[in-house]
DNA sequence: CATGAATGAGAGTTCATTCAT
DNA sequence: AATGAATGAACTCTCATTCAT
């Protein structure tokens, strides 16, 4: 498969790619089509010529992130039978895509901050598939009475919500920490410790009794 | 002091409301020097004499919702003593502040998750010295062995990042729970509920050891 | 009343003159905000502070110009009673009207190639408006039995279409003249003859009895 | 001669008729390459190929449009000898090409109220070989004393003008009548009455004495 | 202090046209 | 002959900001 001058796939790609990060450094009014064209290498034109508009680019954008994060804890996830186990695979699948797609978290912080004013239907379906996941997960630990008083749309938020936000906020922890020595920011904490610790705290919220930690292979 | 016509503080302080509700619903891109002036029922052109210019406007907005709050929060924690009945105190204020002022929590996240690329100094600075009312909380009471294995960015963030959400995603979860009726999104709770709920998830966290809770006046 | 840098009702008409002139000339979609603004010396963006979009000011546009000619027709027939005396008028106040306004006349002709697809409401009144005004003097000059078998439609075009016609094709016809000796295209004619000319044509198929030609005033 | 795949000449015949279609609705600036390329289900670029750019198509499809319309009058025109004949055989061929093919109507109307701006000189002179066929039968018969006073040029517009606004008003005429019911627009004449009634008037006004009518076979 | 008029610098989008296959 | 990909030049419209009154 030789290298061609003219593939729409290769175009696509790069197109959503970089829009994927310009959106999620400056937001969406603040991301202009001739940023994107430029950082593509492709006339301005093509991102019209393939998502008819601003808006259908985002929303393709948004898209691509919400879905293959939705595979990808989906299927990690199927290796285990316990509840404990599979609370345990989605935080740390989470935690490890949003390492090697950092434009996620902003991207899904944003679409929070706005609620429901202009947010596509199709991401607000995605959206719920990943909250109905983790609330089954929840709910089943409850009904074998593993886990305690989970209140599921709260405990999402204080797992995914804070991994977004240890994410995004990374350049200023690290910039307070230099500032205010004495600050504990947790600036350079890796993403598999933040997940460990949340999945810790978690187990202490939800009053799982401590025995053997069944980890997944 | 007589209402007058031309009243310059009347006229800021209108300006500054209606700016707030603006960028908090539509975020700064998306609000418009026009919307303000509309909304507030003033020239256009006084927006500028007043704050030089949007980002002006802006840092003003943001330096009165944040420090607003933070004397909220700085005078009711006074009362106590006890570590743990400041960090009650702490969730509650910070609740009842955002319930009363919903244009925080969105304003919030929205600058949390552009982190770095564009935050004036002054806000920074404020967001920090929120934190670092919590940071000092939690040290305290882990010196006094009331709290467990505290780090407080993550803590932070699971307390004050969980809130913020549950406001901004206010309208977004009761449609979804309308729409998938098996969904818990907790779509009625109040913010006191919700407070509430995560006082006591946070001292499970923390392993506080359940005896008298000491409630503030 | 001295002549100031900034009055609006001037910057207005400015904007409505040339964009009349461009868009009679070039038709609406070959004329440019660029252009309008150009000519008027004005910056592009008046345009549309002032008539919102390019749609906008194409009606003011066509509205100024209707209602001019409508008034004046109207006016200007009042004086004479006999319907044969109106329609004399009519003619010649329509055909010195378009001598003044020659823009009228190919904005008139476009808008009628048109129909139907794009036109707004008060121009289709505004048109129908001129077509009542000759339609009531024929009908009024057959009850008297003075005209014969006058179907208001045809002849309206008969006269009105041919004057417009006349105007806008006054070049092409000084052309064609020049290239073949042989043709006669009434190059020379002036808009009075021309006028007479139809005025005359109309009283033969209207079959008025020829004695004393009642001008007005 | 099978129906190939590629077939040149059928390919730019459906390119040249739905041009014509969308031309004459839209006109030239309004209607684009993508247009003309959707509703022939051919490749835009095919266009191109045939027609090297849009200013070419559109010629093609006037040269079309006009040579038609030239060929016709003149073949039909030839059975007569008397002026007369002529005359009535040149209305009646107008109007019945018209009425099959009414999208030359609004074609040339639109062309005569941009007058000499951009005409291409194959169309002008089509134009002019229309009007001097008229010419000439005038020309003719006021020779003969058959008519009397016969400005070659108002006549045309008289004629050809006038059959040509009642086929593109039609739809505006419809509209008119509905709205205002004491309003005689013509909206449901047809083509040969309208010819039939502007024969009669144009023997009027050329003041043919009324004998017998000699009409075509 | 207050306002409406004015401006310049883009932003999104369209479109005729060309290129590579 | 035919197609989809690609481009550059416009074009409409917006908006922060300034000016004159």
């Amino acid at each position: 498969m030789p290298k061609q001058k003219r593939d729409a796939e290769a175009t696509k790609a790069k197109i959503i790619k970089n829009a994927m990060i310009l959106f999620s450094q400056n937001g969406y009014d603040a991301t202009t089509a001739d940023d994107i064209a430029t950082a593509c290498g492709v006339n301005k034109a093509m991102i019209f010529y393939y998502y008819k508009n601003k808006a259908g680019l985002y929303e393709a954008v948004m898209s691509e992130a919400l879905s293959a994060i939705h595979t990808e804890v989906i299927t990690s996830e199927k290796c285990c039978v316990s509840p404990l186990a599979d609370l345990e695979a989605f935080i740390r699948t989470y935690a490890s895509y949003c390492e090697q797609n950092p434009y996620l978290p902003s991207l899904l912080l944003r679409e929070l901050s706005n609620s429901g004013t202009h947010l596509p239907e199709m991401m607000f379906s995605s959206m719920r598939q990943l909250f109905t996941l983790l609330s089954e997960i929840l709910t089943a630990g409850q009904k074998q009475g593993i886990f305690q008083n989970a209140q599921p749309m709260i405990i999402y938020f204080m797992i995914v919500g804070t991994m977004n936000l240890m994410i995004t906020t990374k350049p200023l922890r690290l910039k307070a920490a230099q500032l205010q020595e004495e600050l504990d920011t947790c600036s350079d904490c890796s993403m598999e410790e933040i997940a460990d610790y949340i999945f810790t705290k978690t187990k202490l919220m939800l009053e799982v009794k401590n025995e053997t930690s069944t980890t997944c292979a």
